[in-house]
RNA sequence: GGAGAGAUGGCUGAGCGGGUGAAGGCACGCGACUCGAAAUCGCGCAUCCCGAGAAAUCGGGAUCGGGGGUUCGAAUCCCCCUCUCUCCGCCA
């Protein structure tokens, strides 16, 4: 959420955050009922001074014996304008909310501006490897191998819903056991959250109210499936002062994550490009606002370890403002190169939400005796569907088998290479 | 699912219609004592909004889990919601 002040006192470049996220908010109308507010309060404000100062002399005099019915009865009016006009600004302020919620994070002035992913800038990449034989692709050599079955996954849940098996299972589960204790090792400390989360806590990091229909919604208790572990992650603090000394918080976890992904069937689904349900790993950072862009850069760093000790090929991209999300100020993004696929595979964003997030889910620390909000970051540390795209697509074999990175190995009990699982 | 208890400042905890923005304690800050420290003593110490001021600060308002209500006046009474704890039931 975007501090409504900040609004009233940059009204252009506000407007203009708007414009270049490709969202769409009434500014003139948030300001027009801004300043409507403003003039109640100052009536409203002098009206309970009277009240409260009337009311002390009333309870003074009652305590000398004295009755006072003339001033009650005049207080009875006072009050009834006093909730009159708490009604209305009861109205105002839900109708300011209601518009306040919509606006997107601020992007900082380093975000490249442009309608969309073609804006994006790259900002460092590794050498593209170039197998010698004509690459097949992951849906070809999951089948081949028998790591996944889609068509059993289907039949439990149904489309797009994947199930692992075999040697496939084992090597998804080493991601997630190689991952964790990467980033466990570099100082992260690691947490097992739930996987349901409120209302509440969806809102705070920014997923509702905009993106409501791409989640998963259990109605009867009105929770979510979580989408990303940055939701419960980041919402472990919500209403907490954090203190000065404990900061940055480093937290790692590992989720599955749940998307509906509602509108984008027959849209690059086809294997295991866009799944309803995966497993993330998922770094999370709540720090000092005066230091959350050099955090961006080292958070950055750690989810790129994950890439570069599996030795795939990858490159960082900076989001324009058309392609940042709505509660971001500045994202990258890791994209992994898949030769089978022969495309670049977004495997992790690391954002920098500034106080975005923080005021949504009331995340302060106490400096030098002032209370700020808190800054918050994220990055996957990185999601594994499309890391296992990678891996058996990077590392497959003239003969169809696909070798184990290294990094990987003690993960899989000692496996080297997958030759036809049966 | 049923029954009960509770939610108060950074923490702990009193208050249960007017004197309470909130006792006491802890923590924290400043000062005294000390060569220095501990202990002790004194003082200070919530947040947000509006207005005035260059600023220190001053004036007003709001806030005792959240939201409504009763009352001249609500932390305190009533209603709804959320969460926590205890007991019973069910259950991996």
């Amino acid at each position: 959420m975007v501090d409504l002040r900040f609004v009233r006192e940059n009204i252009e470049r506000v407007k203009e955050a708007v414009k270049n996220k490709n969202e769409n908010v009434d500014i003139d109308r948030l300001l027009s009922l801004d300043s409507k507010h403003r003039n109640l309060q100052k009536e409203l404000d002098s009206l309970r001074h009277i009240r409260n100062k009337v009311s002390k002399e009333i309870s003074l005099s009652k305590r000398n014996g004295e009755n006072e019915p003339e001033k009650i009865e005049k207080m009875r009016k006072v009050s009834q304008d006093i909730k009159k006009l708490e009604r209305e600004e009861r109205k105002i302020n839900g109708a300011i909310d209601e518009l306040l919620i919509w606006i997107p994070n601020i992007p900082h002035s380093s975000v490249p501006i442009g309608k969309d992913s073609s804006s994006n800038t790259i900002v460092r990449e590794t050498p593209e490897e170039k197998l010698s034989f004509i690459a097949l692709s992951h849906w070809q050599l999951t089948e081949t191998n028998k790591l996944l079955d889609y068509g059993r996954g289907a039949k439990v849940s149904g489309a797009n819903f994947p199930c692992y098996t075999g040697i496939g299972a084992r090597l998804e589960r080493a991601l997630i056991n190689f991952m964790l204790d990467t980033h466990v090792s570099r100082g992260y400390k690691e947490v097992f959250t739930p996987f349901l989360v409120n209302r509440n806590a969806m809102f705070a990091t920014g997923q509702l109210p905009k993106l409501e229909d791409d989640m998963y919604l259990v109605e009867k208790d009105d929770m979510f499936l979580n989408p990303t572990a940055e939701v419960p992650i980041t919402n472990l603090h919500r209403d907490e002062i954090i203190k000065e000394e404990d900061l940055p918080l480093k937290y790692v976890g590992y989720t599955a994550c749940f998307r509906r992904e509602a509108g984008s069937y027959g849209r690059e689904t086809k294997g295991l490009q866009r799944v309803h349900q995966f497993n993330k790993v998922e770094l999370v950072k709540i720090v000092d606002p005066s230091t959350s862009y050099e955090e961006l850069e080292t958070l950055t760093k750690d989810a790129e370890i994950i890439l570069s000790l599996l030795e795939l090929p990858y490159r960082v991209t900076l989001l324009s403002t058309g392609d940042l999300s709505f509660a971001s100020a500045k994202t990258y993004d890791l994209e992994v190169w898949a030769p089978g696929s022969e495309k670049f595979f977004e495997v992790s964003s690391a954002s920098n939400f500034e106080d975005f997030q923080a005021r949504r889910a009331n995340i302060k620390m106490r400096k030098a005796g002032k209370l700020v909000y808190a800054h918050t970051l994220n990055a996957s540390g990185i999601a594994t569907p499309r890391t296992f795209i990678a891996i058996i697509e990077n590392y497959q074999q003239e003969d169809g088998t696909i070798r184990i990175p290294s990094a990987l190995i003690p993960y899989m009990g000692g496996l080297e290479k997958i030759e036809v699982n049966a």
